[in-house]
RNA sequence: UGGGGUAUCGCCAAGCGGUAAGGCACUAGUUUUUGGUACUGGUAUUCGGGGGUUCGAAUCCCUCUACCCCAUCCA
């Protein structure tokens, strides 16, 4: 299978290698307040997927925590999505507000630790009081009052002593936090409303930040993987955690990025703006993006299921192009849809040299589908064919009927037009036709050449379908709303006509009528007196495409994006000391001296090292690279190593006793123990190799056993030298000296 | 504007200092009684821009740019 693995897959590696979890645990946890698209989906697979891959459990689980927008039928939607893709929560599904007691103590505990108070501010005082993202906000003076008193007022809150908004309860975190989530979270809003399962018992409800956290606690969730936006809440998500000091393991926030796909919406607002504009018929038409939506249109879960391994999982922001979901159900159904014969747009042919009728044998799939199924073709004297798979005045590379060209009648004989029949108007009415007696498909003696086979129905036998085309719901690549609708994204055609045995014999529910696509029997709307078929998606047509680019004279537009380069911002007159003396009197370069001079942490650190080494260049490559990585990762002054020993490592550089590269790994090693790079190189004899002695075996060998690259390089392609190289540097670990065998490899190979 | 993220082909996406994976789309050809399928090839001298470190950088450092998220008593 596929051996590259997502950064999700990663981290639930690594932390099992670690010991951190014993068990994997994750969950899908939609609040049930509207119905699941394939956003969801993505979700699902990834949640579920992860839990399978790793013999771990995912849950399901309602986030219902908001009484006044959710309703159990979304519930059901919910669980007949998981089911539909295949998936298994187990025993039963989970619910946010069977915790409701438990999360209750929770909120008593932290207000025991005065981490939680009641604030009695107004809605708009709270908003104001929080300050923005560039100014720190400021504490409510609710906060100083004594535990006692928010025991109290919390009590009475969740006995509904109180009208909504008179009181919230919010942790005691920080108002000036840089994260504006974590100034002072809402932990508890009053809402006296109906709770679709826990009835009216609560007068408090816990908020998302305070119940999620902690119902990922309790059900034992390893791996809390939600969508980007959250990323600002896993601060507040680990701080009640960490502060309630609930036992190890506990679960941890993962975000991925959310799923969109161009010509078409995603967000609960705008798919219930489709369905109240009355724009599409319910939530489940089959052009919306929602399961039910699929589903009514014919996608198989199959299908859903691969796009969404597909897609991958990563924290780009992105938008996946619809062909990509295309492909998949194309792929999926062509190896299991039934082939017939379906005519949308009828044009009548009569075969004058044809008498009587006759019924053909014809398989349901083609050579290249390992599948039996026979049925019935009637044939006769009339036949029905597509309007346009006849033209008079052909464009060149038109393979179908035309005056001059016969074609093949697939499953029967091959026919040549005689005469053209018009109307009033000057429409083509009708076609009269000859058929070749020997050209009967598979006993074919007539050694005609036809350029294609079209599809054809019996003119009396054939049954009359209601056949409903879909195309993409936007015009725009991107919908911003109702104004970028494609007025065109639903045609329905009455009269459709198509061979009896579909109707009569239902040997399937999706079809493929050739030629045209894949369909499928509507299941609400299909009736055996009204049978109705919704286009799944379209066969790949190189024809029309051909067509198009023919006419259409392409023109790119092939702009290069131009990059403006901001203003650097100016160095203090200290900085510019400094940046001054690195340049003119230790002979760094602009770059590195710059580095250093911006940075008071990283020029401290500079200076001390030059006061042991006078190698100024080398130290400073080596302070503004490797130390400032540490440096900005550690951020405190805890760095586990000193200026001392990074002179020591410098020293053996200069020395050539190591290469740059080992370099690395020693600094590696020092930032993480300590130690001393001299013992370092002692313990695991990093000591490099120059001898071109020892070296030029090694280069020997790596080239007899690559010829096809040596070819490679030396037709041209000098990249490999790396190849070549780093080749050298693996089967030595890293210890010959990269320059020698760089000169060594380059004589070599000439 | 403060903080948190992200940038690799037209669209997704691997890659974690040593030859730029893969899929979709596109394209050329072979097979074909579906202008389908299948098969075979072609598609990034370059990783948002500019510098630096290194024998060697998509990967490390500096810097700039663009986009997304955060100031609901929603989740």
């Amino acid at each position: 299978m596929s051996k590259s693995k997502d950064f999700l897959r990663t981290i639930v590696e690594n932390d099992l290698k670690s010991g951190k979890y014993k068990e994997i645990v994750t969950r899908f946890p939609p609040e049930p307040n509207g119905f699941p698209h394939i956003g969801h989906a993505k979700s699902i697979v990834i949640n579920f997927g992860i839990a399978n891959d790793y013999q771990g459990h995912c849950n399901l689980r309602m986030d219902d925590t908001n009484p006044t927008t959710e309703d159990t039928k979304y519930v059901e939607a919910l669980k007949d999505a998981v089911e539909w893709l295949g998936f298994n929560w187990g025993k039963s599904v989970c619910f946010t507000s069977d915790y409701f007691p438990k999360l209750y103590d929770y909120a008593v505990e932290l207000i025991k630790m005065d981490k939680a108070y009641v604030d009695s501010l107004g809605e708009d005082e709270i908003r104001e009081y929080r300050g923005s993202v560039t100014e720190d906000g400021k504490r409510s003076k609710y906060a100083k009052r004594s535990i006692e008193e928010n025991l109290d007022l919390f009590e009475r809150m969740k006995k509904g002593e109180f009208a909504e908004g008179e009181h919230v309860l919010r942790a005691k975190i920080d108002m000036c936090a840089d994260n504006m989530k974590m100034r002072d979270p809402l932990l508890y809003r009053i809402k006296h409303a109906h709770h679709f399962r826990a009835g009216d018992e609560w007068s408090v409800y816990p908020m998302y930040d305070f119940a999620h956290c902690l119902s990922d606690y309790i059900e034992g969730v390893s791996h809390s993987i939600c969508t980007l936006e959250f990323e600002n809440n896993r601060d507040v998500y680990n701080w009640v955690l960490e502060t309630l000091g609930v036992e190890l393991p506990r679960p941890n926030q993962h975000e991925f990025a959310r799923l969109n796909i161009n010509y078409t919406v995603m967000s609960k607002r705008k798919l219930l703006e489709l369905v109240e504009s009355g724009q599409v018929s319910g939530w489940d038409d089959p052009r919306l993006p929602t399961i039910a939506g699929y589903k009514r249109r014919g996608y198989t879960p199959e299908s859903i299921l691969t796009f969404c391994s597909q897609i991958g999982v990563a924290k780009a922001n992105s938008m996946v192009d619809v062909s990509q979901l295309e492909f998949c159900i194309r792929d999926d159904l062509n190896k299991k849809a039934p082939r017939v014969m379906c005519i949308l747009d009828p044009l009548k042919i009569t075969i004058e040299n044809y008498e009587g009728r006759e019924t053909i044998n014809a398989p349901y799939y083609p050579d290249d589908i390992a599948k039996d199924g026979l049925r019935e073709i009637p044939f006769s004297k009339e036949i029905y064919i597509d309007r346009g798979d006849f033209m008079e005045q052909p464009p060149k590379g038109y393979y179908r009927l035309t005056p001059e060209q016969p074609v093949r009648l697939k499953h029967a004989y091959i026919i040549s037009c005689k005469e053209i029949i018009k109307d009033a108007n000057g429409n083509i009415s009708e076609i009269k036709a000859e058929y070749y007696p020997e050209s009967k498909s598979g006993f074919d003696t007539s050694d005609i050449k036809v350029k294609s086979a079209i599809q054809w129905v019996d003119a009396t036998q054939a049954k009359t379908i209601e056949v409903r085309l879909y195309d993409r719901l936007f015009k725009d690549e991107a919908p911003d709303g109702l104004k970028d609708i494609n007025p065109n994204s639903l045609q329905v055609i009455k009269n459709a006509l198509i061979e009896p045995a579909v109707i009569t014999e239902k040997f399937d529910e999706r079809f493929q009528f050739e030629r045209e696509g894949y369909f499928y029997a509507d299941p609400i709307d299909y009736t055996d007196e009204n049978p109705v078929f919704n286009k799944i998606v379209g066969l790949k047509d190189s024809w029309n495409k051909k067509k198009k680019t023919i006419s259409n004279t392409s023109n790119k537009p092939q702009t290069k994006k131009v990059q403006i380069d901001g203003e650097v911002v100016a160095m203090s007159n200290k900085q510019q000391a400094l940046f001054n003396r690195y340049t003119v009197n230790l002979g760094l370069n602009n770059e590195v001296a710059n580095t250093l001079a911006r940075d008071e942490k990283l020029s401290n650190f500079y200076e001390e090292t030059l006061t042991t080494l006078n190698s100024p260049v080398a130290l400073a490559n080596i302070v503004a690279n490797e130390v400032a990585r540490e440096l900005k990762q550690i951020q405190k002054d805890t760095l586990k190593f000193n200026a001392k020993q990074i002179s020591e490592l410098v020293k053996m550089i200069d020395n050539e006793i190591v290469s740059n590269k080992i370099a690395k790994q020693i600094f590696e090693q020092m930032a993480k123990t300590g130690e001393n790079p001299t013992k370092i190189v002692e313990d695991k004899g990093l000591i490099q190799i120059s001898d071109p002695a020892k070296i030029l075996p090694i280069i020997d060998e790596i080239i007899a056993n690559n010829p096809d690259n040596v070819a490679k390089f030396k037709a041209g392609n000098k990249k490999l030298l790396g190849f070549f190289v780093g080749q050298v540097l693996k089967t030595t670990d890293g210890k010959a000296n990269p320059k020698v065998v760089n000169s060594l490899v380059t004589k070599k190979l000439k």
